[in-house]
DNA sequence: TTGTAAACGAGACGGTACGTCCTGTCTTTTA
DNA sequence: TAAAAGACAGGACGTACCGTCTCGTTTACAA
């Protein structure tokens, strides 16, 4: 095994560089045609450096778009739940909607045969979001707006599942509008009474 | 361009070893480890006679998939339609949670970067399997059991999008009891009344 | 272990084009600035072409320097010793002065720390030589011009030895006129009467 | 330009352990397989600091190695040459015949693409050494031993050239005796009177 | 029954990207 | 304030697949 590189002598102009060649790059010419040598390359940083920091083109991809979008923020609460979910949710559909969502469906897609990355993924971006959104809904429920008996990780994913079904499946275009709408039925149930 | 090969000529038996090999290859060693090269020696089958026919190992597996489980079926309808979609769904589930849909998510993967092939995987797949959704939904539309003002291909993403959230981002398991519930916030709502 | 290619499959055209560009190139830029690559590249050719049929660029090479020197010839024979190994002496000092010589130079070089190519180099260059050298040696003992107790490849390591010497270590100019002395010196030694 | 290092800061101790690491590496996994990293890494010592003293790690070793035979020493002179430079050929082919030819091997192949380095090896290497056995053939000479009209210079190449080739050719094994019996060939001449 | 044309098994090919290794320089930290 | 530690830019290595391209060899229809 080789001596694990001990990151207080790392360089931050490369780190910088490189996180800021990634997120260029994969926007401008698409997620998959990017390699890790143009990435070096257009950093100005040797191959081996980006090597010795991340396992994988994926992972510094993923590093370059939690430090675009900064940590997962709180959703916000004015008491309405449905008006907040609302806004929040058109948000990261809005998001996803632009070159970046493009990267991302990249970065999901080689998560697929990584598990490494897969996990990070997960515990870097979605864990870390789910919850804030959970923290969101708990407060709802306590203010009896929401139905007791249903897991507010479920509603999560009631959310966001039809947002990522558009996003990787691309049956249809991602919409703000049918967003807002979708919070509608999930509130209210597409049941007839 | 190379002349179209004619299909009259086709080699049933290679046609037939290919699409075995190709899911026995990935079903066991993993989708991305499975190379076209690999797909024709198992098949004893030369690389070419693959390429003449399908333009990526993709497709060849995506046929493969295909031919296994048969055309989209009509979804059951028995009068309820909440436990018509249940149990269909829950079919799904079941499905997707087996190394089966460890070969789907290799897919849905390659076909983030390949608009061929997911325009292939939606018309060939999602949208006939959508629109047997959307007929039964119909159905209960007018019998009453369901709200008019909601579009039925949003309903259909409601209850698949999560679905297929859990299985290309990994957050929880597939499990079709968790899908049952769904139903039930689904129709009801997870608003307090 | 991977199967080894079939030799009467291989393409001629990619075969000469690699051998006249790694002499090309080699005799232009040096033996040691010269990469599998830049062979591969100059002669339109995958760098797997190259890695197929040879294990190095020093093999590439190698080969190349006898495909353009043809097989080991016989030393002439005019009845006169000297004159004979004068002439070929000479000869050889003058090819190894030559672009080629340190193209030469480059191979042994590289076999100091390849044994395999140390044995190639033998077996397809020197031995061949040595041994055509000897057959002429071995009649001049039986003619009564040489000693016929000094083996004939001592000899052979006597003539070639300094001229090797120079060229490996550079103490002085390859020289046919000195090589030319150095058969009188060797055939009527340098002790005093 | 740097400033060139002041030698007289020099740390005796690091040139010492360098100068040892170098030998013991080389001799144990042959000259070839050891970095510039490892020889600092085994002497304790930084990188920069080799490089700051020698251009190469062929310079290192060159530098060893002299360190270690010691300066050129006089050839013995007993009054009979055949035996004075019999006995110090042998010795030669000896040292040449253990690990240290084998490094002796890699640092001659090196200079065949480094020039400096071949510049080095000839002024502190071979020109001495060459000139201490010129010293000892001149009073041969002049006692009537050897012939008027060959260059001493000539006498050992032709002393040395056989035991080089073997050494870097690899044709034969270096053998004292056979170093012997050519040093009889030598003066006597291998023609037939 | 033979001729011919297409598909076929086999696998070499040109090419791209990979991840590793080493070089020689530059930077940081420690003593 | 020197030097160990080691990160850095650069660049070659040898490997793995890709998708294309020859090869002969069947196979199947036409003459």
């Amino acid at each position: 095994m080789p001596p694990a590189p001990n990151p207080e002598l790392r360089n931050q102009r490369s780190h910088r560089a490189i996180l800021d060649a990634a997120l260029e790059l994969t926007t401008r010419d698409g997620y998959t045609k990017v390699t890790v040598e143009a990435i070096a390359q257009a950093a100005g940083v040797g191959k081996q450096t980006i090597y010795r920091w991340w396992p994988s083109k994926a992972a510094v991809v993923l590093e370059a778009l939690n430090d675009l979008t900064g940590p997962a923020g709180r959703v916000p609460d004015t008491g309405d739940v449905a008006a907040d979910i609302t806004v929040a949710a058109q948000a990261v559909t809005h998001m996803l909607g632009t070159d970046l969502g493009t990267v991302w469906r990249g970065l999901v897609a080689d998560a697929q045969g990584d598990p490494r990355l897969a996990e990070d993924l997960r515990e870097s971006f979605f864990e870390p979001r789910i919850a804030r959104w959970q923290e969101r809904l708990d407060t709802a429920v306590r203010a009896g707006q929401l139905r007791t008996d249903v897991p507010t990780r479920t509603i999560v994913e009631l959310l966001f599942g039809p947002i990522y079904y558009r996003l990787l499946l691309g049956t249809d275009r991602l919409d703000p509008e049918n967003t807002a709408a979708r919070v509608d039925y999930l509130l209210n149930g597409v049941g007839q009474r």
